[in-house]
DNA sequence: TGTACATCAGTGAACGCGCGTTCACTGATGTAC
DNA sequence: TGTACATCAGTGAACGCGCGTTCACTGATGTAC
């Protein structure tokens, strides 16, 4: 039985973090502030710590959410696939950060963009963070021992295979040479692609973002990873 | 002949972005203060206001002193190529863009990352926010006129291709649809790396990340715009 | 079931700090006749 | 060449504001016997 305090509790946290996100929408990082967000709360400044011991502790809340919300946007995509198309898939899960970037403005550039100069990110945000490479990584991994690619191969150098060996083994995971280069590839420039639109850098430069980011998504798919 | 006043006002606007420039280092765009500024300049915290009329007309200021700064970097790198190779002149561009992003972290967190909620940029910094990308679309232009281009032809769609053509007449260029979207993946792709990498989300991913970024460099150039 | 004690939430005042911007002013540097 | 005036740089005080964090406290909710 859950008593009526951790109930509380919990809904007070949630409470908090709603506030805090609103203040990251209208003014950035910088102007998350704990009196503010007591104000609004109705209560008085110094509760606030009840709840998170100081402000830098309540933008790692913040960042940590980010990434989940980000991640589990992923995995319910990629989820709803059900032939279980390694193309499908990829579409799905890289539509979905868009969309997530879209509708999370100032969470997205909280993770994506300028770090905080000072701010180091603490251990708790290292395994959210992954949570969205997990699904691209899972959707590789399937690729490749289904055989459901077929990319023209690229030359890579000695010093880059090494580069991949390492990671191949640090990340347990069993993706050749070949995919594991162009989809780290693909995974910089679907993040570049969604960085350049969502932070203005393509104003004057394309019109219509939304058509052109499915034309570098399907690029990436049949050219770069090369699925069947 | 120029007269003490106008030469001593120069100098103290340098003085102010400079150590403007150093506070941004330390703690970011939201850092930046002018009463700090005064402090360290010896001055009172109004005689700024004798130089720069707000704060964010400073931001501004830095902001294109940035831009004006990244792309005449790369104006210098493209010039300093001899024989005028396309290939060589993308590589040497492209790493000038890296060097200075390692060299102007803040600066370049600045004009790639997130952008400052509330602050709309002023027309001042069109210009210079154009300088980089002149470079790298005077670069495709030679290339195309020159015929130094093979790459393997990608599939774009009609919609895609109706905005290449609407970008080829606003900016005035000669450049194929092939080659067009080629250069934008490019553009795109360059600057993904480059932010993942100063960003630190290569962290537990790449460890040479200066290795990295060389390959990527060269799988551009060759497979992606297909420099011969 | 009732009582005694421990835990927790929230209060209100205070500390010490920094910030952007305005304004009337003094003195020095330039300019026009 | 000298004088009268206009422009500019910089001063110092003030306005009005917000911030994170600490601390001793009251009162309510839970827990153990």
């Amino acid at each position: 039985m859950v008593g009526i305090r951790e109930r509380a509790r919990a809904e007070h946290i949630l409470d908090i973090k709603r506030v805090a996100g609103e203040q990251l929408s209208t003014s950035g990082a910088a102007g998350v502030s704990l009196r503010a967000i007591a104000r609004e709360l109705g209560m008085v400044s110094s509760a606030i710590y009840r709840y998170f011991p100081s402000r830098d502790e309540l933008l790692t809340a913040l960042i940590v959410d980010a990434y989940d919300s980000i991640g589990s946007a992923a995995e319910q995509a990629d989820a709803a696939v059900v032939d279980r198309n390694v193309r499908t898939r990829w579409i799905e899960v890289a539509r979905s950060a868009y969309r997530w970037a879209g509708e999370h403005h100032t969470e997205y550039g909280l993770i994506f963009g300028t770090p905080v100069p000072g701010y180091a990110a603490p251990q708790d945000t290292i395994g959210p963070a992954t949570r969205f490479t997990t699904v691209l990584l899972s959707l590789l991994v399937d690729a490749q021992r289904r055989g459901d690619v077929n990319a023209a191969p690229t030359t890579i150098r000695p010093d880059i295979r090494r580069e991949l060996a390492s990671m191949r083994a640090r990340l347990e995971i069993d993706i050749d040479d070949q995919l594991l280069a162009a989809g780290l590839l693909s995974w910089v420039t679907l993040f570049g692609t969604i960085s350049f639109i969502r932070f203005g850098h393509f104003t004057n430069v394309i019109e219509d973002c939304d058509t052109y980011f499915e034309h570098v998504l399907t690029h990436l798919g049949t050219s770069v990873i090369g699925f069947a």
